[in-house]
DNA sequence: GTCTATATTCAGATAGAC
DNA sequence: GTCTATCTGAATATAGAC
């Protein structure tokens, strides 16, 4: 998917806009401009506007995803393991504005086949590989829906932020990972019982 | 809001067109070709395409959250008005493509004038009635956040549902607002303690 | 209230020079 | 690899007839 150097910077800022503005706000001439080009010159490297749409986003989600393993590998201890995981997800989706933006617009678009590829291609992977991590921590009949449940409360918690900051029963503390990781940590405690306390204390 | 019946003809075309493709990617051309009128009569009846698109905003949300108002005036039994609560989110959010979507359109684009209109004007009011509701069943600390536990979990789940369908784990039955009812209630019976069991049977 | 006709701007895309 | 120049179509929006 690399195609070289110059391609990257392109859908470095392509990735940004189509985050920000969505994909048909954004024309060719946007990007072109922002990157001090001209709108010819984008498809010398992308066939078309669509090309460029599709190679934003693998561009982004391909290698946020593999974040996964690192942590894996580098924790042991299955809570501790699954804390850094939900903590990492929140940063991500308080804090990457590109690629928070841009998956919530792809659960939004809701394109078939575009769904399907990137269940495949990049969700798949994460998804049972966070149904095992979860599986080492707690015990439940259903560890996949757990962990949709976990994912549901993580990305709704972080998108309900923007509205629930103008209601009065805001607090500002709400809205930051640290705080997000502990009630989902405490969530997935009372929704399934642990498994094995000695091997996760 | 009501200006007279041909709007709201318009703005059910309207609404239902942006929900699908997105305020940009649709012109007054499809509006009004769909309406089989030309793009110039829109003109009449709207300023322009934006308050075209705010009219629709309004005119879906309005007269949804009122809904709310109606089930707890039907439910004495707090439990039963909660469960009621739920499925009604539940099923619009699984089967009102046209709400679904610009709500998920909001949330999305985030735009900070609009966010506050709607959070003052559609969500504060049925968020202190869900606070006040949810408070009636269960003992918790903090009810403000367990209602916007309780709505990330279902607007997770229907959103993920998307995603999930095409995964391994995935089992049919997940994507139901029955379902859904059902395991959020349960989650709420264990992320919070029930109150006084007796008035609750 | 709806139309025709049109002004204007801007979009995606290509050809061909450098 | 980047440009100038340009084609073609489509967008928003308006004026004015019916």
């Amino acid at each position: 998917m690399t195609k070289a150097e110059i391609p990257n910077t392109i859908l470095g800022e392509a990735s940004s806009q189509f985050a920000a503005q969505g994909y048909s706000a954004v024309s060719m001439r946007d990007i072109a401009k922002q990157l001090g080009m001209t709108p010819a010159n984008l498809y010398y490297h992308f066939k078309d506007k669509e090309d460029l749409v599709r190679s934003s986003l693998a561009y982004v989600f391909e290698g946020k995803m593999c974040m996964l393993d690192d942590i894996v590998a580098r924790y042991d201890d299955p809570l501790k393991r699954l804390e850094m995981v939900i903590t990492w997800f929140s940063t991500l989706l308080f804090e990457d504005e590109i690629f928070s933006r841009l998956l919530y617009r792809e659960l939004l678009e809701n394109d078939d086949a575009r769904m399907k590829f990137l269940s495949n291609e990049v969700f798949q992977g994460p998804f049972s590989l966070l149904v095992q991590i979860i599986g080492d921590c707690v015990q439940t009949e259903d560890p996949a829906l757990l962990v949709v449940s976990v994912v549901s409360l993580i990305i709704g918690h972080v998108q309900i932020a923007k509205v629930f900051k103008h209601l009065k029963e805001n607090k500002p503390e709400y809205n930051q990972p640290e705080m997000l990781t502990r009630h989902v940590m405490e969530a997935i405690l009372r929704l399934a019982k642990p498994v094995d306390a000695g091997r996760t204390a």
